[in-house]
DNA sequence: ACCTTATCGTTGACTTTTCCACCTTGCCGA
DNA sequence: TCGGCAAGGTGGAAAAGTCAACGATAAGGT
């Protein structure tokens, strides 16, 4: 008799129908950074914070320390210590930012350009996989829906049910 | 003269275009758990973990430890020793499960759902202020979305691009 | 009934993340 | 041009989260 088991999972989607949105996310964060960090330990020996700063820096579409920490919504600090590992390991390279003396700009040395090439094609296939899991629908539209959500979540003074 | 931090917009934008889906709901996350801590300590000294076990039990749907655990994805670890917090607290209440001795209840004190009542407007109004921020069809589809994802997250194991 | 395997919660060591104070650099109005 | 304020990065302390091992209970197959 599985029936016990069967309660739990019961209760746990009764749950789940009323649950708040940033629960949902979290949880779909825990169990996220559990797999990412799986597949990159089977393939390497980055931290995931490693292997995101030099996802981003691998796009080319930015190197400066402002806006790759702000993409990943990084905290200042927490990045600040990830990007000294990522030098310390010889995988990224500091260099002087052209305009702002605050910023710094960074860039992949051949060995950071060789782990991620070597984890490129594993994380992408999981992300493929994820997004198979979508309709077309809820494909198209969950990007926005992410971006408008982080947006409304930089607000620190909520409307109070002032709403109708 | 704003033209940089401009740039560092347009930078971010221009990088978010082409993020992996995990990036985008690490990101969100970040945000919405600064926020929500924000929240819960300009109304009381509750922690975020121990906000969401108190809000899980007061929903009423499950007292049983394994379901309140699943349903927030929490760690065993954490869940155990956030739970001990609670219980020290005099928040939350241990009992005897039923069925299934390995497992415990949980009930709120008094106090517990006294911290609730008192949290729960001001967190309630801000996941109206998180579901204001979405179209209506992006309202329809995001939970569904996000049970899917979490699904496929749960995943050890990715069929290698052997998709096309 | 029995034996094997899986799940549960707890514990302790460890890592990661957050928070805060600090100093430097850029921004903008007087 | 100066003076205040915001934004950038660093470092240390505290909190949160992760991981592996353990003993106890349940479940499932034979």
């Amino acid at each position: 008799m599985l029936s016990e088991e069967k309660d739990d999972a019961e209760a746990v989607a009764r749950i789940e129908a009323a649950f708040p949105l940033s629960f949902m996310i979290h949880q779909l964060q825990i169990k996220l950074g559990a797999q990412a960090r799986a597949l990159i330990a089977q393939h390497g020996d980055l931290t995931l914070p490693q292997w995101r700063i030099i996802r981003v820096i691998g796009m080319d579409a930015a190197d400066g320390s402002t806006a790759i920490r702000k993409v990943l919504g990084f905290d200042k600090s927490q990045f600040s210590k990830t990007v000294t590992q990522l030098q310390a390991r010889g995988l990224v390279e500091v260099l002087d930012h052209p305009v702002d003396r605050r910023q710094f700009r960074l860039a992949l040395t051949g060995e950071g350009r060789a782990a991620l090439d070597r984890l490129t094609p594993v994380l992408s296939a999981r992300n493929e996989y994820l997004m198979q899991a979508l309709s077309p629908e809820e494909r198209a539209l969950i990007r926005p829906a992410l971006q408008k959500l982080s947006i409304a979540a930089e607000t620190t003074d909520i409307p109070t049910g002032t709403d109708t």
